[in-house]
DNA sequence: CGGGATATTGACTCTTATCAATGCCCGTGG
DNA sequence: CCACGGGCATTGATAAGAGTCAATATCCCG
């Protein structure tokens, strides 16, 4: 195997070598894209704001977040993708968000070059790449309310919410993610995404059993919360 | 002409009498579609969220507002669409969004449904709509950075460079929507907006020629105070 | 040009950020 | 197996920014 010895520290930055090209092709949990499966350690970057545009990618297993800097190092994290979801379509020739690892993750990607080339692919492929960009638009618009004029309560309740949805087992949630992405997930600063927690709790909407893993009791309670 | 005899007031609802269909088709600013044009009075709406998804449309002139509602009434738009820009497309068969003109607006409208139908349209056209829906996804990004970690009058100060970059004319910028429609936009009160304009009066960034004029005097201020 | 919508300004409140201290888990090594 | 250590999370006290309520002022829309 190609497995490297040691993984990082979540400190020290990361080394190529880090970056695992895994030797066999697996398929991907959703059909329209296959090509050369590639792992990524937790906390690394699978391309960086400004870098070429040169690949699209699907989750295979782990978490990838999106998020944007401002100079003075505010964060934004405009959406977290899942296995089976795709990611990383730009317009241009330049990217203009980062994509990072959030746990070890393996990805596959595909060349857009030659995705793009006319003769490789029918109209129905990019009816459904279109489809892909469609809902994600939709994704963050629905967002940018969330952000735009939920209090932090309702916020972190539509974020329990979402993860549940999305999630194998929608009443034990796993959320890989620290407090801190959350937060500039949602526009808060970490403290006060801890404090909804607490909040929640009180409300015996929802128990913690460790801080990463959330069971929910009381959905309607949550629902009625979020205010959707 | 099909004009009706009058134009309703902004409070009370709007007929179907009131939106026009125009008997000339009109040739729109950008070449990807063509079609029927109809005219919408100031405030109407083009479609509502929970309708059936039928068109895609192309602003010719005006301003048209894509929003969504919050139950208890508050509002966040997620966007201004000028002449030339594309809205309404929807990747299920039901409006998540509405849509409405924020003045008199020409639109011209196509049914998706003829769009999609295979062999009507080439591969590069739907590469081109794939191209819209990318530029609208990174547009709706950005804002939920600008909306989720700046503050008031950094908000502000980005929507005038935003505007400013869109407008024929950069340094004299007409905004045709009231305050209530950049605070929604902005996710802040039409009082915080007001009271930013003030404020970059006071730092000579802006001078105010009637509330809905505004002249850019110092781009490179509102840049800083933006943070870029 | 007239009047109702729209915008500005002021006083005060409240939510959330900030700064700071403590606690807890989990992985690591003895 | 347990003790240790370090990032991560929680909790508390205070401050700051934006919201709310209210009273004019101004502007455009027809």
């Amino acid at each position: 195997m190609l497995q490297h010895a040691e993984v990082s520290s979540s400190l020290r930055p990361f080394a190529k070598s880090d970056i695992r090209l895994d030797k066999r092709p697996a398929a991907a949990p959703s059909a329209i894209l296959s090509g050369m499966p590639m792992t990524y350690p937790r906390g690394s970057e699978i391309y960086g704001e400004g870098e070429p545009f040169g690949h699209i990618y699907q989750v295979v297993s782990g978490v990838v977040r999106i998020a944007k800097l401002l100079p003075d190092g505010r964060r934004q994290i405009t959406g977290f993708y899942l296995p089976g979801d795709i990611f990383g379509l730009e317009a241009g020739d330049v990217r203009h968000f980062s994509a990072e690892a959030v746990v070890q993750t393996k990805v596959v990607g595909f060349r857009w070059q030659s995705l793009n080339a006319t003769g490789t692919h029918s109209i129905s492929f990019f009816q459904e790449l279109l489809n892909v960009a469609i809902k994600d638009l939709r994704h963050t618009q629905a967002q940018l309310l969330v952000v735009g004029r939920k209090s932090a309560l309702e916020r972190v309740a539509a974020f329990l919410l979402e993860m549940s949805e999305r999630s194998a087992s929608p009443d034990l949630v796993e959320l890989s993610m620290p407090r801190h992405d959350i937060a500039d997930y949602l526009g808060l600063t970490l403290e006060t995404v801890s404090r909804m927690f607490a909040e929640l709790k009180e409300l015996k909407a929802i128990a913690l059993e460790g801080a990463r893993r959330v069971r929910l009791l009381d959905r309607d309670c949550l629902a009625g919360v979020s205010t959707n």
